[in-house]
DNA sequence: TGGAATGATGTTTTT
DNA sequence: CATCATTCCA
């Protein structure tokens, strides 16, 4: 087979392997993807029927790249009938079959986070609590921890240390929100983004039949970043594989980002006893980054404690040194990347395509977004609000929802007054209250209000009746018509075409465009017909089995070349030339909710080794002094990470940190040249020579050269999180001058002079 | 009842 | 700063 010579041994070993668990443990850029796609050809190849390969990822992007490369092997045909996708997407598919099983209707609804902390902050409501003490995000984070682990509310309930945590919170009525946000969406007819996996663990354990169908149908399953598995994904997985045993999990502990979902390293270690005979394959070897890339993403991971051994290494060339760049400002460190990606994509013939910007947090997005627009860069946004999240398209796909489930009470609430039919709050107010009084879902009691007696008075009611009326006879339709005449007649009958139309501010205009698109889409998906069965047509229904779960990484875009910008957490599994890695800076990346434990700071630490070694050719750091954070200015220490690289990776932009070095190297200089340039153009940078550091240090930093200068070994020192400390022994050529201190606090630290603000007592 | 005005509040990260 | 929710007035 031609292709499985483009594999090293290992990974070809890895690929050939066909029955039996086996488990690859792969560092980053060591080709995993490839062994997964080469290994799911070559079974296909070995007559294995695509029906019978399961094979699972977290992201959707990991997906459709995923989806791309095993179309170019087997072609579409074949690929199409491999069952892949994130867990999500594929249980959901599973539960739309089964779900009648456990008493939910075939077009459930799937509810997102905004839905569930809507029912959860209206179920504190309606407890009397205070939603300052109960906040919705907060319970919400209780209960998707406790369905990642399987537990229901009952056992909830019953669950002494759980209820102990929450008393100790001062929340001990979470359970019972617990219980009653399970009863609702039930009711509903809904399943939030946990349930998906929690409710496939209910299925295959309750229905021994189902579980039986599966486990045979499915003979080979895959499971992408395994490490990143909660405890939901890992039981459905055994159960799945319990039959055939032809599981084959791939992952890197170093690379487990996920772990604020629930996300298990053990799950890899349990392997061994789950599957004891399994074949395990390490990959170490780096084909995708220089020498300078691979080695310092090394010396970065080095400083978590808890880790499996390997060692990932490359043959690759050296490369550059990683370029470190100090911003003024958030939107100087826009006009820094922009310019500086101008510069690289003329001088080395790069492609916009070639670049990506990746940020800790997805507000981070704006600066760049400017900067990029004004020198007219192509750029595409991954993640963040994305296309489906967005307000309008909620509000349209609420319709839809509510023409598919009329118990959908968070899709009602959400459309009932908009456009608005004077259904104002008097109003909506009685009908909560019916409605919990009876436990009956909005929509019942408005059909049956002698059933359901109610304070709603009769002009009211005739408004309700209208509005029901109007989504029954789209109901009527669902089936009949393709999803785009329905979606079109929904969007002007329900008059909310014309209320944006109406709008002729920028953002309404882009809120019509919005509609316009999703329009379109549905056209395109109506449009492509089954060519084995020309007569079906693609309903609504069928459009929205799961575009709850769709982002925007499935909207097939123009293949047009852009600058990608994402968050780390989306980069997992990409790769590009150059990254540039931005907002280094310590309670952002760190970010401040994971400073108190050491657990959560080793995870932001494996997020930056995922970030630097996502680059093929260069890494370029970037920190800026200020920025704006709640719309306030606020000064930004660098990250501690910046100083975790082996210091022989890394440049340091000369002009912005002091003198200059005594014998810049030639790569040095070129680097100077490449970045100093546009940097001046955009902000008052210092001129190399003249007084370069008191202008630019004084508005964070109180410290300067000289002040560095007089730290020599004995003196003692004052470190902003270490505090006093003294220094015991100075190395290195300035500006890289690095200091160990010992802080009886903290024991003794190597900390660079330039970054580490040290004041002298 | 509806809309504007005001005020509180929040930011990790994804499905 | 943005979004959301609540409040206040026509």
């Amino acid at each position: 087979m031609e292709y499985l010579n483009e594999l090293n041994s290992e990974q070809r070993k890895a690929a050939e392997h066909i029955n039996g668990p086996m488990m690859v443990i792969a560092g980053a850029g060591s080709g995993k993807t490839r062994v997964l796609t080469y290994r799911i050809a070559h079974l296909i190849n070995n007559d294995v029927d695509p029906f019978s390969i399961l094979s699972l990822t977290f992201t959707n992007k990991a997906a459709k790249e995923m989806k791309e490369r095993i179309s170019k092997i087997i072609g579409d045909k074949e690929a199409s009938n491999i069952w892949m996708g994130t867990f999500h997407s594929v249980f959901s598919r599973i539960l739309r079959i089964e779900c009648e099983k456990i008493n939910y209707p075939r077009n459930f609804t799937i509810y997102d986070t905004q839905d569930s902390r809507s029912l959860i902050r209206e179920i504190i409501k309606s407890f009397n609590l205070d939603d300052k003490v109960y906040k919705p995000a907060t319970i919400y984070g209780r209960i998707s921890a406790a369905k990642n682990n399987l537990i229901g509310p009952e056992s909830y309930k019953q669950n002494m240390e759980i209820m102990g945590e929450d008393s100790q919170a001062g929340r001990p009525m979470t359970g019972e929100i617990y219980q009653a946000y399970a009863d609702r969406c039930y009711r509903a007819g809904a399943m939030d983004f946990d349930d998906l996996l929690y409710k496939t663990n209910i299925l295959l354990r309750d229905y021994p039949e189902v579980l039986h169908r599966y486990q045979h149908k499915f003979k080979f399953i895959l499971v992408d970043e395994y490490q990143d598995t909660n405890f939901a994904q890992y039981l459905i997985i055994k159960q799945l594989g319990a039959v055939h045993q032809n599981v084959c999990v791939v992952g890197d502990d170093a690379q487990s980002i996920y772990g604020f979902r629930g996300a298990d390293i053990g799950n890899i270690l349990n392997f061994k006893q789950d599957y004891p005979d399994f074949d395990m394959f390490k990959l170490e070897q780096n084909y995708r980054s220089t020498k300078v890339i691979v080695n310092a993403a090394n010396s970065v991971i080095a400083k978590n404690k808890n880790q499996i051994q390997k060692t990932v290494w490359t043959d690759n060339v050296d490369g550059e040194k990683i370029y470190l760049n100090k911003s003024m400002s958030d939107n100087d460190e826009g006009r820094f990347v922009s310019n500086s990606i101008f510069e690289i994509k003329n001088e080395e013939q790069a492609k916009h395509n070639d670049f990506a910007i990746l940020y800790r947090t997805n507000s981070q997005s704006r600066s760049f977004e400017e900067a990029l627009r004004k020198i007219n860069i192509p750029y595409k946004i991954y993640g963040g609000l994305s296309f489906y999240q967005r307000k309008e398209i909620k509000d349209l796909l609420a319709y839809f929802r509510l023409a598919a489930n009329q118990n959908d009470d968070e899709a009602l609430k959400r459309i009932i007054n908009y456009p608005a039919r004077g259904i104002g709050k008097t109003t909506m107010d009685k009908l909560t209250i019916a409605s919990a009084k009876f436990k009956a879902p909005m929509w019942a009691v408005i059909e049956n209000p002698f059933e359901y007696p109610s304070e709603i008075p009769n002009a009211a009611q005739g408004k309700l009746n209208d509005f029901q009326t109007n989504i029954k006879s789209f109901t009527a339709q669902l089936d009949t018509k393709n999803a785009f005449e329905l979606g079109q007649e929904i969007a002007q009958s329900t008059g909310l075409l014309r209320e944006l139309y109406s709008d002729k501010t920028p953002e309404g205009v882009a809120r019509y465009e919005n509609i316009q698109e999703l329009l379109n889409g549905l056209k395109e998906f109506s449009d492509d017909v089954d060519d084995d069965n020309p007569d079906a047509i693609n309903t609504l229904p069928d459009f929205m089995v799961d575009v709850a779960l769709l982002t925007d990484a499935d909207k097939d875009d123009d293949d047009i070349e852009k600058v990608s910008m994402m968050t780390i957490h989306a980069s997992k599994g990409l790769e590009f030339d150059y990254v540039y890695i931005v907002g280094l800076e310590e309670n952002l990346f760190p970010n401040q909710m994971a400073l108190s434990s050491r657990e959560d700071l080793e995870e932001e630490r494996r997020l930056f080794y995922v970030a630097i070694t996502r680059a093929k050719k260069r890494a370029l750091l970037s920190y800026a002094i200020t920025r704006y954070r709640w719309g306030q200015l606020s000064q930004c220490e660098p990250s501690r990470f910046i100083e975790e690289i082996d210091p022989q990776f890394i440049n340091i932009a000369p002009v912005q940190f002091g003198r200059q070095p005594a014998r810049p190297s030639g790569d040095f200089q070129a680097a100077r040249n490449r970045f100093n340039k546009p940097q001046q153009a955009g902000t008052p940078a210092p001129k190399a020579g003249g007084k370069p550091l008191s202008k630019v240090a004084s508005t964070s930093a109180p410290l300067d050269t000289e002040a560095i200068l007089n730290i020599t070994e004995g003196t003692e020192v004052e470190h902003a999180r270490f505090g006093k400390g003294k220094v015991i022994k100075i190395e290195g050529q300035t500006p890289n001058l690095k200091a160990t201190v010992f802080f009886p606090t903290a024991g003794p630290k190597q900390l660079l002079l330039k970054f580490a603000k040290l004041k002298v007592i």
